[in-house]
DNA sequence: CCCAAACGTGTCAATTAACGAAATATCCTT
DNA sequence: AAGGATATTTCGTTAATTGACACGTTTGGG
């Protein structure tokens, strides 16, 4: 491995995140002793750190006065997720899409039993599918929202169950039918919608996950079925399953 | 406010810390020059920082090659949350309430639809209830539970009201009396089982939150009926009240 | 009960590692 | 292509960080 530049290393923030590491990976307090035997550093220099780090409040003493990480750290992490911009991350592999289907794309995310687009790019083709970004959809209907479904189904099925209404004639209205869908979209990998929440406009999804495996989104294309042709869905399922995919792994490298 | 004798803090990490904070707290990227303005920071400061913080997988440059948090901080934010030891920043007030109820306290988190005890303080008293550390139980019939079950009872009310088995005669097995019981539990600010799990064992309990609000567990008191006089009820329904909310201040200023 | 070992905390001079100014390279806009 | 702004590098200076050591306190064994 050739070093291209080393980049240069501010020891002191380094160690003294390093620190920061260990103690939010402890259960409990450990002591400056143990903590500088651990990281190798010396007791003073630990020491120092765990003050600077004390009077920031990210450390405070415990009663038996050792050192333990605080909330802060957690505070400071949630902004990055509550901040992460789902649409950035999954931009390119939207556009990689919308130029492989021509069709419109969709990203998504769950708002109760409903999902709401978040963005989207509309498909070139002159019969084309249609959600305004902000808008919703019933989650066991849709593709975005049957891929995201899929991966809570333990939590939410029951209240999805009792919630089924009919938009089209395919709509599923049928908990034990819904099962079944849902077994299948995990096995699949990505979840179909055969037009059952606007009349002869199919669409596929596939989740999105964060690094921890928390579901963070869905993508999903809408297709008229007269854009369909013979193989056309797998091409498109697999497609979309992939970019939710790629897109995760995005994430992950943030 | 007097000073004493200031804690020597470490600049470095400080500022390090600073960026990263405020680079958790944008939605977007960065650039050096904007980021060193407005924490007053030089522009080489800020950049080699920055270059630490990059370094030690903290922050990514975006395509723009501006700068922005990477989901690092998250990572080690939440762990924190994960090994937060709930039964030591409870115990002080699990021996308060013992102290003054001289009956068992229990400390409790959800598990799906069942609650189960981490820790507990046996009561002194010669009848007394008892169930094991470890132990689960029903979220719809015991004090911690119902304590629990309000905090999220739009998200799991349906679930519940699906899984409502007698265990005694005054179990709550309809849907429409526990919405009931939960819009009471709610004003009240604690929740009371009136013998519902076993018969004529009562108990009391309040849910213990973390900063943002999330429910990370509840206090509990159990007592045998024939240990409770006239007003009994009111008093310790108010000492596991405070003591949970004791516990969720005590979490804030971890 | 006492002693010894281990721990947390303070001190301080040496020196390293961080610093700021300014120079350079790169990008973006028009 | 030029101008303005931004990112990055360089480098001498210096102040901030460091580690050895010392001190007081706690802990556990005999």
């Amino acid at each position: 491995m050739s070093k291209e530049s080393k980049p240069r290393v501010d020891s002191t923030l380094s160690k003294g995140l390093a620190i920061l590491e260990k103690l939010t990976g402890k259960k409990s307090g450990i002591g400056v002793s143990d903590l500088s035997r651990e990281l190798g550093l010396t007791k003073s220099n630990t020491f120092r750190l765990l003050q600077t780090l004390t009077a920031l409040g990210y450390v405070r003493r415990e009663p038996d006065r050792s050192y333990a990480a605080t909330l802060k750290a957690w505070q400071v992490g949630r902004s990055v997720v509550e901040n992460l911009n789902l649409r950035a991350a999954a931009s390119q592999m939207m556009l990689y899409l919308s130029r492989e289907t021509r069709e419109t794309i969709y990203l998504a995310v769950r708002d109760g039993l409903n999902i709401v687009y978040i963005d989207k790019i509309e498909s070139t083709k002159p019969i084309r599918s249609w959600n305004p970004i902000g808008g919703a959809a019933p989650i066991y209907c849709v593709g975005t929202g049957k891929a995201l479904l899929a991966e809570d189904y333990r939590q939410l099925r029951d209240q999805v169950a009792a919630s089924l209404k009919p938009f089209t004639d395919r709509t599923i209205t049928d908990a034990e039918a819904l099962d079944k869908d849902m077994a299948e979209t995990r096995l699949r990998g990505y979840a179909i919608d055969t037009g059952e929440f606007r009349p002869n406009v199919l669409s596929f999804g596939a989740a999105i996950h964060l690094p921890n495996g928390e579901t963070a989104g869905a993508l999903g294309v809408s297709v008229p079925d007269i854009n369909l042709g013979e193989g056309d869905s797998e091409r498109i399922g697999a497609l979309v399953q992939h970019a939710a995919s790629s897109v995760s792994k995005n994430l992950g490298r943030l």
